[in-house]
DNA sequence: TGATAGATCGGCT
DNA sequence: GCCGATCTATCAG
């Protein structure tokens, strides 16, 4: 996995559509499958790694296979997989989940009820996994966040588009997610 | 040292 | 559809 997840993260981005994502907290395990992602490498503008390392970012120009997790708006994380070379300063940013386990403690988590509104968002998914600082550098071969390969979402069934959010470089077709599944951050 | 914009979300109009 | 919440990093002075 550790080979796959070295390549460049417009490469990664979409390799890694369909692959699940396993919390443990409690004794219990929260599961969800990725459908949404957007690339960031240190040739982008709209990345955090482009103007070089800082305290922040440290873990981004690490190895890949770690947990890169911010902080932004003054109240929401968002989780990203290291990618790349070592030093190199990319990471995919996951956006989307399909919840698949533990359904029952993402809403608990959430404050919220709607099935469809839990996982849906960089913000969401991290606040119904609990995935916060504490998670930052983390290795996710371990427990308690662990990323898992699946098989690869056919070709057909993966949409490419325009990264969200962004006003830099916003060129860039560097946004993934599988065609027609209910849970995309936006229609 | 101060201002501001940001890989967002939810509540209100 | 717009606005507020309120931490962090960067840029201007």
């Amino acid at each position: 996995m550790r080979e796959l997840l070295e390549q460049d993260a417009e490469v990664v981005a979409p390799l890694i559509l369909g692959w699940k994502l396993e919390r443990e907290i409690n004794g219990q395990k929260l599961v969800g499958k990725i459908v949404e992602t957007e690339a960031y490498d240190f040739r982008d503008a709209a990345s955090h790694s482009f103007r070089g390392e800082t305290p922040r970012t440290k873990v981004m120009f690490g190895p890949a296979g770690f947990a890169y997790v911010y902080f932004t708006y003054g109240m929401h994380y968002c989780f990203n997989v290291v990618t790349g070379q070592k030093d190199e300063g990319s990471a995919v940013l996951i956006r989307a989940l399909e919840p698949l386990k533990g359904i029952e403690a993402m809403r608990a988590n959430r404050g919220q009820d709607n099935l469809l509104n839990l996982t849906n968002g960089p913000a969401k998914l991290c606040q119904a996994l609990v995935i916060g600082k504490n998670m930052y550098g983390h290795d996710l071969r371990q427990a308690p966040l662990k990323l898992t390969m699946a098989e690869n979402v056919p070709y057909k069934q993966v949409v490419r588009a325009t990264r969200i959010g962004i006003t830099n470089d916003t060129h860039r077709l560097w946004r993934f997610y599988i065609k027609n599944n209910k849970f995309i951050s936006k229609a």
